[in-house]
DNA sequence: GTTCCCCGATATC
DNA sequence: ATCTGACACATTCGG
DNA sequence: CCGAATGTGTCAGATGATATCGGGGAAC
């Protein structure tokens, strides 16, 4: 298929609203392609499976640049446009066409768009990124505008189809009348969509059965829903409870086989970070097993922050130096595989099962048939100096990947903070004609201080109001940065505060959201960096 | 010619 | 991580 | 009894702080 093809289908796949609609347009691609597998995982906008290292190391910057070669113009006035536009893609349309011929003729295929996006993955050392500009720069030559649109977000990352994983999956069904239990099985199994999309082409329902839960083969981890108090034996759906200390750290699947490997939530392979998770695993662990589990930085007082966490996770230089820097500490609490898939048993034989397995880091748990009993582990955990509780479904099946009801994260109630707005960034996508995040500041004793950005929470009516809001207090503006008079107090709520590099106070805030405008306060009256400093001690002191 | 720093990309939460 | 919004589908409400 | 209103689950997209790695280029 043409990736100019590819390009007008996937134009028609973006302009439809309707999943279902979607869904039959993907599935008749899906059939008309020969490049099945290319074009199952193209329309999500990915290049390469989840489970494959390969990593184009090609961002917005990169591909400015690339865009202004191709068209003769500069990276600042593409820049300058996809602010104005909100889209790279847009920009790449017009600038590589100079608005209206196409620029080239050759007819790239999807699959020699895959594998020019390949050649410019694996370029490396002195002189790549000037290659990876050159090599991206021609594709953009060589595509119609249309193509150069899709060419541009794919390199990104962001096809903005409105297609993801689900639709990918019912698609394929639909394509080639096959079962979508096993596809959904065949994508859990294989984290690829364009093998199971193959699979199912070439081999049916058959041989999608035949895909199979492999040690070494990373899953994805099952996922949790935030829940309250009130809601929480509700939102279960069950009288009983297994609740798990949650620790705040980087989760972990840890697969022990004849050699043992360590996996991150999106499947990196991360084992040769960690030696000393592989040691402890192995001291602890029988062989044949895949585990469950979350990695925590602890010093001599107890966790650390997440931050420690980051400095041993990916690392490939000085390992062993920061293992003694940044002890770890390892918390299983599932097993998913124990000489054979087990994530259909119910969780509470899964729990038993793993109690014969390991011992010594297996994460803390107990079953609870009521709140009292849940609040009490959560006491528990944060007197220890941990994030709170899991809450889990002791009749529940492991099903990787999936958010449902069946684990639901208990954290204690948000904090908030009273911050002038000091500035702001021009969004992208369906942002773009707003404000699409907030500078936040302190007061602090002759002015401000930076304590980090707010852009969630606010719901698109308000993002509006408060866009044409602001505009009246625009005192400089950078590209896509802007800058504000202090005059506006916004309410924003917060997980945790912590130490921060960038900020000028000196502090961030974790989990930043937007509660509300204090219109009844000025900015005079804002939260200081005395009180942030006051509250990161006193966290300090709470047991961490 | 080396060393150091900046910044973009990619990952964690 | 967080949050909002769009949609599909199931359940409840109101006449 | 039926259509409208409401709730629930799933997905996509837009954005947060932070750490490390790697390439490029300035400083020495």
């Amino acid at each position: 298929m043409r990736f100019d093809e590819f390009a007008k289908r996937a134009a028609r796949v973006e302009s439809l609203s309707g999943d279902h609609e979607k869904t039959e347009e993907v599935a008749g691609l899906l059939r008309e392609a020969d490049a099945t597998p290319v074009v199952a995982r193209f329309v999500q906008g990915r290049v390469f499976p989840a489970w494959d290292d390969t990593k184009l190391d090609v961002g917005p910057s990169l591909v400015y640049d690339a865009v202004a070669l191709a068209g003769g113009t500069d990276a600042d006035e593409v820049e300058r446009r996809v602010a104005e536009r909100g889209d790279v893609g847009e920009v790449a349309a017009e600038v590589g066409t100079g608005g209206q011929q196409t620029f080239g003729s050759t007819e790239q295929t999807v699959e020699g768009v895959q594998e020019a996006l390949r050649g410019i993955a694996e370029g490396s050392g002195e002189g790549s990124e000037e290659k990876k500009k050159r090599e991206l720069a021609n594709l953009f030559m060589d595509a119609s505008s249309a193509s150069a649109k899709y060419l541009a977000r794919l390199v990104l990352g962001e096809m903005r189809l409105g297609v993801g994983e689900g639709t990918v999956r019912d698609a394929v069904a639909e394509a080639f009348g096959v079962d979508v239990t096993l596809v959904e099985r065949g994508i859990m199994v294989t984290n690829d969509t364009g093998e199971v999309a193959e699979v199912a082409r070439d081999g049916g329902d058959e041989a999608l059965a035949d895909l199979e839960m492999r040690l070494g083969r990373p899953v994805k981890p099952m996922l949790a829903q935030s829940s309250t108090t009130e809601n929480l034996f509700a939102d279960l759906g069950a009288d009983e409870a297994v609740v798990g200390w949650k620790y705040d750290g980087a989760r972990l699947q840890i697969h022990v086989g004849d050699e043992t490997r360590l996996f991150s939530r999106s499947l990196e392979d991360l084992t040769d970070s960690l030696p000393d998770v592989v040691e402890k695993v192995e001291e602890d662990t029988e062989e044949d097993v895949i585990l469950d589990a979350e990695v925590v930085a602890v010093g001599d007082d107890g966790p650390l922050p997440f931050q420690d966490v980051l400095r041993r996770i990916r690392r490939k230089y000085r390992v062993e130096e920061m293992r003694d820097e940044v002890g770890l500490e390892v918390h299983v609490f599932d097993v998913l595989y124990d000489d054979g898939a087990v994530i259909d048993e119910p969780l509470s034989e899964r729990r038993d099962r793993l109690s014969r397995l390991v011992d010594g880091i297996r994460g803390r748990s107990a079953v609870v048939s009521d709140i009292d009993g849940v609040l009490e582990e959560r006491r528990a955990a944060l007197d220890a100096g941990h994030e709170g509780v899991m809450v889990k479904n002791p009749g529940s099946a492991y099903t990787p990947g999936s958010r449902g009801g069946d684990w639901l994260k208990l954290k204690p109630e948000p904090e908030t903070l009273d911050l002038a707005v000091t500035g702001g960034e021009w969004g992208e996508g369906r942002r773009a004609s707003f404000v699409g995040s907030y500078l936040l500041s302190a007061r602090t004793d002759d002015g401000y201080a930076t304590v980090g950005k707010v852009a969630t929470g606010i719901t698109d009516e308000r993002l509006e109001s408060l866009t044409s809001r602001f505009k009246e207090l625009i005192i400089a503006e950078d590209g896509k940065e802007i800058e504000f008079a202090p005059e506006v107090v916004f309410e924003v709520g917060y997980e945790e505060i912590q130490r921060s590099p960038v900020y000028s106070s000196g502090y961030a805030l974790r989990f930043p959201r937007f509660v509300g405008v204090r219109d009844d306060k000025a900015p005079e009256d804002s939260d200081s960096v005395e009180k942030i400093e006051r509250l990161y001690a006193q966290d300090e002191g709470d047991g961490r």
